[in-house]
DNA sequence: CCTACTTCAGGTTGACGTGACCTTATGACC
DNA sequence: GGTCATAAGGTCACGTCAACCTGAAGTAGG
């Protein structure tokens, strides 16, 4: 045992892209590549030490420009994280035990079109991560499993789904967003009813055009409000 | 500024006990007051800084033990707060910056009556806190204030609120629970309703007697109920 | 012993939100 | 002009909730 404790924070991030063989929309994250020990050549959430004049938030959203070349449009504390055991395995041992302070992030479209596929750093489909050959670094699989549980869960009580899109967007996109996140379809009549109901979203007035159907209308998320829920619940702990 | 960062665990506990004056069930918690600078003099959470070879809960619940006596019925991880130049005034000036991972905590009738009110510990109704004189140590107002909002919101989703009971109670007792979080007032028959058709309590059997009214039936708190939602919603950011 | 009083237990009713399903609108493409 | 695909919007049966009402069952006081 050690008596030196350090302070990390990581960052698990969110973003929507099709999927390559099926075409569905789907949650994707980046994972960066340890290049040391413990772990060295495993995957693991971006992340690094916290600078003793940053703050938490700051920290994240650097490490995550420095790694990945992202600006999130939506960051947010998750958990911290810091059992003596945590990563508990062979790979980890007669390392310094290290507190990690996790956020969780959103990008939106134009914002994942800018990120860097460096040597290092690879995206990957949330669901496929778990049947890779080797699980992630540490313990940031089941850090991963604390987020994506909590982006399902807060999606129906606050309007951050629209984070993923761009300024403006038609309603079936954003129902395309809400069923990438909690993986199953929604109806696209009630989905309508229910967001217009609450007010997250204001109409612009215009329309999308070059549609090969009748075209729909732009809208753009609506400032300030509370008072948000979706009857479509996940499970909540 | 300093290179060194200090990792504290603090904790918000929240207990009912009636109040004074009105007589009326209302939230109180403990508070510790500082012996040492910064701050000294002022009422702060109980906390301490995190030992290298305890986990961040065992860490929570030590020191409660060790300062209050007390050993909450819940305990759930907060938030980390970790900010430079949080708790920024001129008594912290000079002084290490220090990361706080926050947790929050209930404690029964029971627990409560075992609490130790020594020299250096009291215990406030949390409503009167804020016309203290004297504003808490640190950000420790900051922390409760969002503690209580936390509390407030999950009373609603989850049914921790039998954590303020003992054993066995009648239903208007937990209603009381409710009114005194949610600081307003609850219709009996609806909350009945509410709470039977959700399942997290189960008939006991027998009922209280001694009351100066018909005698009401004794519940218990049900295990493993998930899928818990009152429509009583607070506020939620 | 009887009545008043209090709170618990449980039922009724109208308003409202939701899921399932249907109809119509409107553009592109041939 | 007809076909196709999806958006936009509507209908209806059902379940849930807040508000309110009635009866039950004990104690307290004369």
């Amino acid at each position: 045992m050690q008596d030196r404790i350090e302070l990390a924070v990581s960052t698990v991030v969110f973003s929507l892209r099709p999927h390559p063989e099926t075409g569905e929309l789907t949650l994707w994250l980046p994972l960066v590549r340890r290049i040391r020990e413990p772990y060295e050549g495993r995957w693991a959430l971006p992340g690094g030490p916290l600078a003793p004049e940053e703050n938490l938030v700051e920290s994240a959203r650097a490490t995550l420009q420095r790694t990945t070349g992202l600006t999130p449009r939506h960051l947010e504390q998750l958990y911290a994280f810091g059992d003596v055991d945590r990563s508990h395995s062979a790979d980890a041992a007669g390392h310094a035990r290290v507190v990690s302070i996790v956020y969780w992030a959103l990008v939106g479209e134009d914002e994942d079109a800018e990120a860097v596929d460096g040597e290092n750093v690879e995206w990957f489909p949330v669901d496929e991560i778990a049947e890779e050959a080797e699980p992630l670094a540490f313990d940031h699989g089941v850090i991963l499993d604390y987020a994506l549980r909590r982006l399902r869960a807060k999606v129906t009580y606050s309007p951050i789904a629209h984070a993923f899109l761009p300024e403006e967007f038609p309603l079936a996109q954003l129902r395309r967003v809400y069923e990438a996140v909690l993986n199953r379809a929604l109806d696209p009549s009630n989905f309508r009813r229910q967001i217009l109901a609450q007010g997250s979203v204001e109409d612009t007035g215009r329309r999308q055009t070059g549609t090969a159907h009748r075209p729909p209308k732009l809208y753009r998320s609506a400032p300030g409000r509370s008072r948000y829920a979706l009857t479509i619940q996940e499970t909540d702990q």
